[in-house]
DNA sequence: TTATTATGTTCTATATATGAATCAAAGGAA
DNA sequence: TTCCTTTGATTCATATATAGAACATAATAA
């Protein structure tokens, strides 16, 4: 990760990641499950899910998924097989769109 | 990371991970946006954004959420503003809730 | 109150994700 | 077809997220 300067997030992905710390803490809570205990069964440190539920925007989406799988939070869909269902469409929808972005030449235009 | 072991994730996981994948993709088609224009406005290289959209987990959920923003995905909420407000609505759940978890002690009744 | 457990916080070593560069392959326009 | 662009797929150097430990603080039960 070279040339790296600190990244800077939009308000709305900062709100929507509090948001989804908030809801795995309440739901770890209602589960009545130790911080620890979520944290084995997800297979990361206690450490890293204290950053999920404060909502940092650096931890690796996979255990933000697997956490928030783990205490029940469904992430799109209400009903799991909704979930493979809208993918497989959405993949179907893709092979029928052009492959590749382009837009009018600007080389064409930029020279003459 | 010492003592990393590959990490396993829930097939719900995998699956979540690659549906929004394929919904940046599908978005950045319709926005008629190229990788690299997408990438640039989220900060983030062309290679990044192409392992997003393939729905790998190890990236930064950041990143994942910038991409998705900046395309018009709206995570958990269909209004931007309802995300605020269920966001302090969860917050005030949690002051009222007990601040740790804890279950009836596991010591007095092991040893005896 | 006291004892016990959970959570918060900071630190360090290291595994690894990322940015950048490169090349190949594919796709669309003319 | 030929050109130009976009995308896919590598590779590598390095910035950094993570695991783990240690300790402090807070919170619950008795």
């Amino acid at each position: 990760m070279p040339k790296s300067i600190a990244r800077t997030y939009s308000q709305y992905s900062r709100d929507a990641a509090a948001l989804l710390g908030s809801l795995i803490r309440e739901a770890r809570n209602e589960h009545k499950l130790t911080a620890q205990e979520l944290a084995d069964r997800a297979g990361i440190s206690r450490g890293l899910l204290q950053r999920i539920e404060k909502g940092n925007l650096k931890c690796e989406i996979g255990a933000v998924f697997e956490v928030a799988t783990i205490v029940g939070i469904k992430l799109f869909e209400a009903d799991g097989n909704a979930l493979t269902k809208q993918l497989h469409h959405t993949k179907e929808k893709l092979t029928l769109m052009p492959k590749s972005v382009r837009r009018k030449s600007r080389k064409v235009i930029d020279d003459f």
